[in-house]
DNA sequence: CATGGGATAATTGTATCCAAAATTGACAGC
DNA sequence: GCTGTCAATTTTGGATACAATTATCCCATG
């Protein structure tokens, strides 16, 4: 079966980015092995690309490449996935308080806009980026380019099991909850009280995909 | 002029091995250009591992690469600088509290080897290496294996300025008493002291490395 | 003399082909 | 029947060749 045509800027980007998608719908297991010359086939390109989007997404830590050993779908341990939210929680932390003097209407209306798309999204993947356009136009007023990119690279990994393990059903009514606690307090200034709502906000997801993770977590 | 030939697992690897450290060297400026026909022709490779070394150094974040334009020496901006010291003091803060009641005699009498070793080092590069693997071997017992592979992430892009800009012999001595102050509050398990050293330590190195920026940063 | 268009060259991205390593399977030996 | 060894196959890593894109330079034109 040959996928639809590539398009965008160069063939390996386009490749990272359709398997990425591919990964997160579980196309391939964890522990799984992706072959290059069936990928290669699959969307109609040489192994040159494919092996450049392998490599990208091993940079990404999606995948673990082992010389002449080919690329495996990694499996996040459930104490890594522990150790992340503590940094999230340092990060995100950080660029809240950060970012918490500098909105003003404009962005504060942004972020109802956002958060009232996002109670929109039907579907799982809808959702998860919206999450993550919310958090991004929440820390984004701190202008803290690294934060903010390490803000992605640690969720990267919880995202897809929040993907793949959580419908968007699940804790929804309480994630939209924080989300319009989250912008009252910044509305009123309330350091404080913006922390303890992301520290709620992180804590609750955790435990969910903490939850998940071990429920079908079998290596 | 042909390079010594390269002996590792992979070529790839071997290029990007290489090519970081001629990077540090200085051997192409911040915003220059790398060629890949160039590189192969110096190392006596075809392009395809020069493609896939220079995509991993784009990953660390020490190039940057446009489609069809090449890639260049990333350069780093001072408010970056400072960005990445914030997060390295909050990443190994927690590192270090959290390493802080799992030392013990050999993990001790190891900081100290290490940090004679440290002392002993006369060239910039050796000295970096070595404050990288006392400060591993400070935060290893941790157990923090995602936390300590940010730690590394983070201060690459420092270590870069630190090996052009300072000399072996730049606050050297305020650095290894600061290390010996490290290894005394942690044996005597001082918490509240551990963190304050670390943090001056940190605070200095900010210092110097900004000065090092600015004063040469010509852009 | 400045400026814009277009051919030419230089450089990157991709496909095809070859070499090296690892996996698989069969078979001999115990 | 199990195990170790070796050939055949599969798969990955790298080299060479070709296509696509960008940069450079020349010259016509205002």
């Amino acid at each position: 079966m040959i996928a639809t045509p590539l398009t965008a800027a160069t063939t390996a980007s386009a490749l990272a980015q359709r398997l990425r998608e591919a990964i997160d719908a579980g196309r391939w297991q964890p522990g799984e092995l992706l072959r290059q010359e069936q990928i290669a086939a699959e969307y109609g390109v040489s192994r040159i690309p494919v092996r450049e989007a392998l490599a990208q997404l091993q940079s990404e830590g999606l995948l673990e490449i082992a010389h002449y050993r080919g690329a495996r779908v990694s499996r996040p341990q459930a104490g890594e996935i522990d150790e992340l939210f503590d940094l999230r929680l340092m990060v995100e932390g950080d660029l809240l308080a950060r970012a918490l003097g500098r909105h003003d209407q404009r962005s504060l209306r942004e972020l109802v806009r956002l958060q009232d798309k996002l109670e929109d999204a039907d579907n799982r993947l809808g959702w998860i980026s919206g999450d993550i356009a919310f958090h991004e136009a929440l820390y984004g007023p701190a202008e803290r380019p690294r934060s903010l990119a390490l803000f992605r690279q640690l969720r990267a990994p919880i995202d897809r099991f929040n993907a793949q393990a959580l419908g968007p059903g699940a804790r929804k009514q309480g994630w939209a909850d924080e989300h319009r606690q989250l912008i009252a307090a910044i509305g009123a200034g309330d350091a404080s009280a913006a922390r303890a709502i992301l520290e709620q906000h992180l804590q609750a997801t955790r435990a969910v995909v903490l939850a998940a993770c071990s429920g079908e977590g079998d290596n």
